[in-house]
DNA sequence: CGGTATCCACTACGATACTG
DNA sequence: CAGTATCGTAGTGGATACCG
C-alpha cells in the first residue's frame, strides 16, 4: 500500500490503495474480465512483471482481488471500483485532448478489439482481417486477426490462413475510430481508412465490433466551454 | 504531470495526471469552495507547501485549474471531475475498515464541521462551542469553535469568551459521528461523547452541523459480502 | 505458464528552513 | 499571505536473468 495521507476522509483513505502508479489500470484489466497474470499483463504491457506482481499482491492484502489457484479475482469491494474506473474514463474521454504518438499501441488496440467482437456478427466461416498500419514501424505494421468458430486469436505475424479482408489504416485514425472519437463511415468516406475484400464483407465489417466501452461517451459540447485539455 | 502509461486507454490518460500522491485530495479541497493557497492548504497539512505549489501549477497547466490573483478555481474541466471523487468517497466509506489513530486529525475534523455548519440552526447569539478530546496529546485537546453572525471560527487556544457548551468525546467516536458511522444519539446515549451546557442548547447542539457529505452512503450488507477491509 | 531475483539510475517525495 | 530553496531518502522503472 501507498503511504498514508494521515486524513480520515474516505477520498484520502481510497487513494492511499489506489493512487499507486498502474493500480487502478490493473482494476481496470481485471474488471474487463482477465484473471492470470499473463493475460493481465497484456493489458499493462510496459509494466515489468516484478512491479505487477508486487501491486498485484497489494490488491489481495487490501482485500480487492483474492487469488484462486492462479486466477486473481475481484472481491465485492473490488468489483465496486467500477464506477471510479468508469468515472475515470468518462473524464479522460471527454477532456484528454489529442492523444501523444506514444500512446498509440497497435497491440493493445488489437486486444481490446478482439475483446469486443461481436461474436453473432461475424461470418460462420473461419474470417481472417489483416490490419495494416503503414505509418506504423515495419515490425508492428502488420496485424492478423483471425475468428473461427467464436474464437478469436490475434497475430503479429502471418499465421498462414487466406486473408479475408485487409484494412489499411493511419493508426491514429483506427485509434479514434475504435474510442468512438470518429464514425467508421466518415473514415472510410475521407480516406483516411481502406478496406479491401469481397463487397459483402467489406460493408458489415464496421458491424463486426462493439466499440469501446468509452466510445458512446457525450463529448463536450461547446457549452460545457474550456475546450480540450493539452495533449502530452 | 506523471509518467505517461503509453495507452490510448481514457483511464490511463486521466491517472496520468490524477494518480499522482496529493493531486486528487487538492481537487476535493478546491471542489469544497478552498481557492487560496493557504486555505487548500489547510486541507492538506501534511503536505510541503512546495509540493502543493507544483501540484496547483500542474494542475493549472492541465485546464484542470485557473489561477485568478490569488485564487486557485477550478475550470469546466476541474468540475467534471467531481464524479469521480464522489465515488472514490463512495468506495473509501464503504470499503477501508476502522481508521488508524494516525488518521484522526482534530483539526482536519473541526475544519470540515466548521465548513458545514447550519447557519439557521445555531443560535442567533454569539455560542462557544469547546471541544474536550481527552486522549489527545495535551496540544491538540481543546478546540474553540466560536459562532457569530453567520461566521465561524476554529481556535486552538481559548479565545477569551465564555464557552457555551463543551462537547467532550473520543476523537474516534467524533470522527465516526462525522462520517456518519454512528448517530449522535448512539454515541450519547453510550457515553462515548458527553454534551455539557444549558439544557436547549446540548439538545439542539446536534443539528448545528450537518454531517460529512459522506454521511448518508450506504455502508455495505452481509448481503454485499467479503466485510471490511484492512485498516492500516 | 507464472512468476522471482538483482542491480542501477532516476526522480518524486518528505522535512525543514527561508523569503518577498 | 504565498510561496522558494535545499537536501536526504525511498520507491519506480528498466534491463536482464533465472526458476518451478
Amino acid at each position: 500500500m501507498g503511504a498514508s495521507y494521515y486524513q480520515f476522509c474516505p477520498v484520502a483513505k481510497a487513494m492511499e490503495l489506489l493512487d499507486e502508479r498502474w493500480t487502478l489500470l490493473i482494476v481496470r484489466e481485471l474488471l474487463s474480465g482477465s484473471e492470470h497474470f499473463n493475460e493481465v499483463r497484456r493489458g499493462v504491457p510496459r509494466m515489468s512483471p516484478t512491479l505487477l506482481s508486487k501491486r498485484l499482491n497489494q490488491l489481495v492484502r487490501a482485500g480487492v482481488a483474492e487469488k484462486k489457484d492462479d486466477r486473481y479475482v475481484l472481491t465485492p469491494a473490488g468489483k465496486e471500483l467500477r464506477p471510479v474506473v468508469d468515472a475515470l474514463a468518462v473524464w479522460g474521454v471527454r477532456w484528454i485532448g489529442e492523444l501523444g504518438d506514444q500512446d498509440l499501441d497497435p497491440k493493445l488496440l488489437l486486444w481490446d478489439m478482439r475483446r469486443n467482437i461481436t461474436l453473432d456478427a461475424i461470418p460462420d466461416t473461419r474470417t481472417v482481417i489483416l490490419f495494416v498500419f503503414p505509418d506504423v514501424q515495419p515490425r508492428n505494421r502488420h496485424w492478423w486477426l483471425v475468428m473461427n468458430a467464436g474464437a478469436a486469436d490475434v497475430c503479429d505475424t502471418d499465421p498462414g490462413y487466406e486473408v479475408s479482408v485487409t484494412v489499411t489504416a493511419d493508426l491514429r485514425h483506427m485509434v479514434r475510430i475504435w474510442r468512438g472519437d470518429t464514425p467508421w463511415q466518415d473514415a472510410l468516406r475521407s480516406g483516411a481508412i481502406d478496406i479491401q475484400g469481397p463487397e459483402p464483407l467489406r460493408r458489415t465489417l464496421p458491424t463486426w465490433f462493439a466499440l469501446s466501452p468509452f466510445a458512446t461517451i457525450p463529448r463536450p459540447t461547446v457549452h460545457d466551454a474550456g475546450g480540450a485539455l493539452q495533449a502530452r
